[in-house]
Order: C-alpha cells, then sequence, then structure tokens
DNA sequence: CCGTATCCAATAAGATACTG
DNA sequence: CAGTATCTTATTGGATACGG
C-alpha cells in the first residue's frame, strides 16, 4: 500500500528541475489553467465557474479547485454580507499567473486553427482586451468604458497606450457595451456589425476602441 | 465508427474562443511543451529527446512529435550529410512559443515546492540562463562563454545585460564549463561548490556569472 | 540504433444522477 | 446552489516486440 502511493504519485511528476516542467505540475491539468483565468478580474463561485467554463464537469471543476488550493493559488472565502456566499479567487501568486494566460493566448492566436466565432466568457474577453491591444494607436486615448455582461459589471480606463480592467462600473463612462461576450468579441476581432451588441455613449470613441484591436498573422499549416 | 470519432476529438475541446484556451488544445497535452522547450536551441533526435525527458515513453514522444508536427509547431527534418540523420526540428512558430515556456518556468520558480536539485537537461538550464539572468548586475558585463554538456556543445554572448545563446562553440572563449547540466544547475542557484563541475578560463567571471542568478522568493503555502 | 506498433494496468476525464 | 457518487470512456505510461 506504501508502495502503490509512491507510485501514484511519482507517476505524474516529470523529475525535472527546469520551472517549465514544475509550472506544468501546478497548472498543467486540463482546465486548470482555464479555471484560473476566470479568477484573474476577481472572485467567482461555483455555479459561475460552471457556466463559463463550457463542457467542464462538476466533478472535474471541484477536483481542479481543491488542486489549486492546496497548491497555494486559489484561496476560498466568503463575501461580506449580505451576500455571504462562498466564492473562490486566486491568490496573490495565482493572480500572478496572468503572463502565463496572456504569453499563450497572444501566441495561439497566430493558430491557422483558431476559430474566434465560438463562446467566450467576459473574463476572458476583458482579459484579450488587455493583452492584444494596439498600444502604439491607443496611447493618446483616455476613456472610460463601462461593460456589462449578464450581471457582471465591469469597467475599463483606456489610458496611456493601455487598458486597465476591473470588476464595479465607472460611474460617469463614456461608453458603455452590454450583450454576449461573444457577440462583443465578434465586433472587436471580427469586425462584425454593432448591432450584435447594446451600446451607448460617445460613438467615435466606440469606432475607436474596435480598431485598437486586430488579430496576427496566421502562421502557416504544414505543407505536406 | 464515424460518430466514435467525432466524439472523441469533440472531447477533448475546449469549445471556446480564448486564444488561452487554443493554446492548450495546441499545446497543452501532457509533456508537449516540454517537447518544444528541448527543441529550442535547434533539431535534437528521438533518442535525445527520450534522454533529455526522463520518464517519457517512446509511444508518448511518438504521439507528441506527430501531433505537434501536424499542428505546424515542429517539422521532420534531415540533417544534412555526412550526418544524414532525421531529426526533430521547431517551425518558426514553434520557436515563438519560448515566451510560454520562459513565462511559465519564471512564475513556477516561486512555488515553495519546487525542487532544484532534481535532473534537468542542458537546454533547459540554457534557457533559464536567458530568462533568470539579473540584468541590472549584468548590464556592463561582456563575454563569450562555451558550455559542454555531453556531447552537446553550446556557446552563451553575456552583453547588455542579456545572454545569447546559440549551438555551438565560440572560437576564443572567456570561459569554458563542462559536466552534467543538473551540476551546473546546482552551482548556478544554488551556489553549490565550484569542483562540481569542470570549468577553465576567468575564475572572477565565473564567479561573476553566478552572481547573476538566484531563485525568487517563494510564493506562500496555504495557511489551512 | 531509430523509431513504431501493440498490449496491459493505472489514472484522469466526462456524463449523469443524486444529496444536504 | 454546491458539490458527491458512480459509471463509462480516454489517455497515459510501462513493457515488449517488431521493422528499417
Amino acid at each position: 500500500m506504501q508502495l502503490e502511493k509512491v507510485t501514484k504519485e511519482a507517476r505524474r511528476v516529470y523529475d525535472d528541475a527546469c520551472g517549465t516542467a514544475h509550472g506544468l505540475e501546478l497548472i498543467g491539468e486540463r482546465w486548470a489553467l482555464l479555471v484560473l483565468r476566470e479568477l484573474m478580474l476577481g472572485p467567482r463561485r461555483f455555479s459561475q465557474l460552471r457556466a463559463d467554463l463550457p463542457g467542464i464537469s462538476a466533478n472535474v471543476l471541484t477536483q481542479r479547485l481543491n488542486e489549486l488550493e492546496e497548491r497555494g493559488l486559489v484561496r476560498r472565502t466568503r463575501l461580506p454580507p449580505p451576500a455571504s456566499v462562498q466564492v473562490y479567487e486566486a491568490t496573490e501568486w495565482g493572480l500572478e499567473a496572468e503572463p502565463i494566460v496572456q504569453t499563450l493566448g497572444r501566441w495561439a492566436a497566430r493558430s491557422p486553427r483558431h476559430d474566434p466565432t465560438l463562446p467566450i466568457s467576459g473574463v476572458s474577453i476583458l482579459l484579450s482586451m488587455r493583452t492584444m491591444i494596439d498600444a502604439e494607436r491607443a496611447r493618446d486615448m483616455d476613456a472610460h468604458l463601462n461593460f456589462r455582461f449578464g450581471d457582471d459589471l465591469y469597467t475599463g480606463h483606456l489610458h496611456g497606450g493601455a487598458i486597465a480592467i476591473s470588476r464595479g462600473e465607472h460611474p460617469a463612462p463614456d461608453l458603455i457595451i452590454a450583450g454576449e461576450p461573444q457577440a462583443w468579441a465578434g465586433v472587436l476581432y471580427g469586425k462584425a456589425p454593432l448591432d450584435l451588441i447594446q451600446w451607448s455613449g460617445d460613438k467615435d470613441l466606440l469606432d475607436r476602441v474596435i480598431d485598437l484591436y486586430h488579430l496576427p498573422e496566421k502562421a502557416p499549416l504544414p505543407s505536406h
């Protein structure tokens, strides 16, 4: 029995001092990085995570959350009253994994097989707005944008060539965008018609925001 | 059979427009990123990959290489005569995945569970030298370092706060380092005694190179 | 030596139903 | 809503054997 346990644990370990290998032991399991991604803009409940990750099953989500918690990347907390519900929240170190999410996402956007029309979560599309912004064109812009995806409110401050995203809403935004995250992705990256989303505010700003985002050139497929 | 195939392929897809999710579909399988890592400094043979990735079995390596090839990240080529052996080589897009390897590695180095004394491949330790260098201290250094790990020769040019690594050897290096990659890692990150490795050349330079590398502060373990 | 193919046992993932 | 329990399928790893 002792032996079995050793074998079981040893099997899934890479036995490699390289940080990359250890990183894969921490967040390399299926779904793990996507769960962490959903926590990057603040705490989420179990059922929200389930809804944001189409296809994950409850038992796998439970397992991933337990593993991430045990490893120090996620914490279980209770929201302050009157909500008082249990939520999952990334620890400081967990939040530091955001560059991994970004780097991987930016790299994969070059994939010839990438399909940007699939469903996407609100957190994902907002994180991608942080990553994929055209800093050159955004340099002289300064504006406040509010987003509403279902019941989730986010606000972005476009400033100095970057966009800072956080939970909540700005009291006097220049632009409000609402609708399905998937539709906003279609407008932003697919240059789909604006009537896929609801918006109000500065139309010219909206056009210029959309112009800040474009997908990179595709990498070639193998020739054979 | 048709149905089975569809089900099988569909099951492993995240159905998520987020680039990160697609990235995981490309290089998220077990071992995939480590195989790609080993190709970051030039082509490798099947048996070299097997030796560099302790614990991977031949059939899994075959499968990962085939998948990476099919996805356009790895190419099978033949070395020019007289060698004429088949090797695996990262495509240009595959090489662009290096920031993923680096970001993941740097992040995971903060793990309280990271064990830097495990075995490590030559490519890994050299890539980590690129990632983990203290740019501040290295800013005014300029030197050529040769490395020999078994039969593999690499050279590094320390210059402008960074170190450029490539295959081969510099004809007149300031320092030559040879031995097991694991031993060099122990000297570099664990500040282990120098007699673990073989070296010749500028002893003062060697000391200063070692001083360019240190592991980051550990993240806290969960308190429970 | 360089892989590939096949078989087997152990896990991990997925689907579904169910409980506090 | 927040997970467990259970069952089925897929993937992994290890061993071994086989062809170039």
